[in-house]
Order: C-alpha cells, then structure tokens, then sequence
DNA sequence: ATCTCACCTAAGAC
DNA sequence: AGTCTTAGGTGAG
C-alpha cells in the first residue's frame, strides 16, 4: 500500500461556541464522521482523508492524500496562493472552511435567538457550537433518505456499506479501505436496489435506486447544484423580513426535491438546509413536532394542529421562521441536539467547582502561591443521587512572592 | 385535506 | 423467549 501522505496537523482559530466538533458531527446532520481515536475524528471528503480534533482555541486537522495521482484531484475550491502553506494543505484549508461553513457568526445569533426566545436560552447554554455543515447536496440526499424510521447509530453504518460497496477507494488506514461517497452515476446501475436490501437497507433501498436515476438520468447536469442558495452570507438579519413560507428560491428547491422517490417534507428540508444552504428551512421531524407542541404551545388549541398533516407542517415551520428569522434552520438544529438522547447525559449533569488558594512557604523565606481548582461532573439521577463523577484538578496560578519583610 | 397502514431492521422495554 | 415499541418518514389508498 505504497506512499500515501499524511500532512503535518495545522490548526485554525477557531472557539467552542463558534464550532463544537464533539455535538455538531454527532448531532445527526452528517453519518459518516467516525471517532477513530480519543477526540480524533475522520472522514472522507473530497478524494482525501480529514482528521480533525479540537481544543478550546484551535480546531486542529490533517490530511490523508491517496498514494499516488493526488495533482488529479480536482480542488474544491481554487484559493490564492499562500507563502506559508504548500498548495495541498491550503487546499484543505479552503476545503475545511467551505465545509464547516465558518463564516456566520454563530455566537452573534445565539446571542439573537436568546433575545427573541426563551426556551431557546434556557436550552443552549449546554449546545453551543452547533454549526450546520455545508455538506455535498446530492450525499445528504441518500443519507436523509435513509433516516425515515431510523435512528443515527443504523444510518450511520447503512451510508458506511453504501461507501464500501459503491464509493472510490481512497486509501487504507490501519488496512481498512476508506472510500469516498458514491455519485449518482455510481449508484444507478442494474441490481442496486437488491444489492442494498441485502446489505439492510430495507424498503429504502428502492428510493435510493430510483434517485440516483431520476437524479443521473433523468434531470440535467448540475440539476441539484442549481437548487442551491448562492447568497453569500450576511450577518444583518434586518434585511427585508423573510417570506411566510421563506424565500423564493427555497421553496423552488424544496419543490423539486419532493419529486424524488423516498423525500418527503422533512427529508427535503434537510437536504435545502444542510445540503444547499438554505438557512430558513426547518425540517419538522416526530421529534421536533413533539418540542413544538411542549415548548411552543402547538396543537393545544382548539383542535387546529392535532397531528402532523402536511398543514401542520408548513404552520410549524413558518412559526420558527417568524420567531427566530432567516437561519431558522439553525436555532432548530440547536433545539434538536438538545434532545437528542445520546446528549441526554449533558442535561442531568451539575457542574461543581471548588477553588482553594494554597500558600506554601519555602525555606528561603518565599511564598508559592497557587489556586486549585477543582472540577467535578456530576451524573445526577434526581436531586441527590451521584451516578457518575468525573473529575479534573488543575493548578490554574501560580506564582512565587519574595517573603513580605515585617516592619519592626 | 386528513387519516391509516405498511414498510426494513435492531435494540431495549415489558 | 416472544411481543411490542421506537428510532429524524414516505407513499398509497
């Protein structure tokens, strides 16, 4: 398995409340970000492999280059050149950027979003940093095809074998083959539908099938691409007000996605706002229908809203765009997280710290002076029982004094 | 326009 | 051990 490269790790400035890697690569807008070792996570993007992990003020990432023909690769984004990086990683750099879609302010509209709404202050304080990733249109498609009835761990492995058995070879780690995402072309060929009810995909299986030909065979080229929001983005969310049902161009992709087999409302609101950049589309899951009717009052009046009709759907989804404006998308995202069960731990944590200041002094006369800070998470179950603790000393300060001479 | 089912599968709750 | 429910829904009647 001859020479593929691995870059050094290069680091962009980057905060927990602007980006968490650990909630917004599991909080179910992506599947195939796999935590390969502790806080280390992979995938990939692109024809190359990305690692990323984090620390309080650096996102940290490096790249797996396959072992030969990497010039032939297409970049995804044509930047300037830069004195300081080689091509590739700059390359990967305009990459990470363009995919984590670090330009919106995400501290500035939680900041909005809290003022206008109160449940949604209450809740994000233990969220934040969850960014909606501009990810390839046509893989949030399948993946979101895939989720209806579904929870992430088993979509998560369902695109894991759809890459396997119909993605490029990119490289191996540690012998295990990593293949990119397969294109529509790839997967509209004889025999996939069987092919992936043997692999588990169930009744999905057909939808993907016959996608991936509607979207190879029988729309344009670029048909997809062309659904997408090209706004670039623009902090003022004073700008004209939105439309009741969102923008123009929303509604036009939206629509046309609902034509594809397998997508119904909400699959085609994830796609609008994960895959084609269009902040304001709020996909209304069981989930979110359920957070709607306990924090938002929906559905208690008189019989209008009683189940999640296709009527209910659109009044939900105009509701949080009124409320919480143009990236409606992404304060729902937040709302989301917070309830996901495999967050759950977070909320029933208590947060305990303990600081003591601890003098010591030395034979020479002089005076170390340190704080401790000590911090324990605390697994409550109720108000009194400790189910887990997990906890961190550290030595926050510390400085050495000259012995104070007493006056006499 | 709204409602009811069936549809794949695997894991957890009774 | 079986049955039921649930997990980011959709399509057909």
């Amino acid at each position: 398995m001859a020479s593929m490269r691995v870059s050094e790790w290069r680091k962009l400035p980057v905060s927990l409340a602007e980006l968490c890697i650990e909630t917004t690569l599991r909080c179910g807008q992506s599947f195939r970000w796999k935590k390969l070792r502790d806080n280390e996570w992979t995938c990939a993007l692109h024809g190359r492999i990305l690692s990323l992990k984090q620390d309080s003020t650096h996102l940290h990432y490096k790249t797996t280059w396959p072992p030969v023909l990497s010039h032939t690769m297409t970049p995804p984004l044509s930047g300037h050149a830069s004195p300081d990086l080689p091509i590739e990683d700059e390359q990967t750099e305009n990459l990470l950027k363009h995919y984590l879609n670090l330009s919106p302010d995400l501290t500035a509209l939680y900041e909005q979003w809290s003022s206008v709404d109160s449940n949604f202050k209450k809740r994000a304080p233990k969220f934040a940093g969850v960014r909606i990733l501009k990810q390839d249109a046509w893989e949030a498609l399948v993946g979101f095809i895939c989720s209806s009835n579904n929870n992430i761990v088993r979509i998560s492995q369902m695109v894991n074998n759809l890459c396997l058995h119909y993605g490029p070879l990119i490289a191996h780690i540690d012998d295990q083959p990593i293949h990119d995402f397969p294109s529509p072309e790839d997967l509209a060929v004889p025999g996939v539908e069987a092919r992936l009810r043997e692999l588990g995909f169930g009744y999905r299986a057909g939808y993907i099938a016959k996608t991936a030909i509607m979207v190879a065979k029988e729309r344009p080229v670029g048909w997809l691409e062309s659904l997408r929001n090209t706004e670039s983005y623009n902090g003022s969310s004073d700008q004209k007000s939105l439309p009741d049902g969102g923008r123009e161009g929303y509604r036009k992709a939206h629509d046309e996605l609902l034509q594809l087999q397998g997508v119904g409302p909400k699959v085609a609101d994830c796609v609008c706002l994960m895959g084609l950049g269009w902040g304001e589309a709020v996909p209304v899951d069981t989930h979110v229908w359920q957070i709607a009717q306990r924090d938002y009052k929906f559905g208690n009046g008189k019989g209008k809203h009683k189940s999640l009709t296709k009527a209910t759907y659109d009044a939900v989804g105009d509701h949080f765009r009124q409320l919480w404006g143009k990236e409606a998308g992404w304060a729902h995202s937040v709302l989301f997280a917070a309830d996901l069960k495999i967050f759950s731990e977070r909320l029933n944590t208590k947060i305990e710290v303990d600081v003591d200041e601890v003098r010591i002094k030395k034979e020479d006369g002089s005076i170390l002076e340190s704080k401790v800070v000590v911090k324990r998470e605390l697994v409550m179950e109720g108000q009194d029982e400790v189910l887990d603790e997990k906890k961190d000393i550290k030595v926050e300060t510390s400085r050495s004094k000259r012995a104070k001479r007493r006056k006499l």
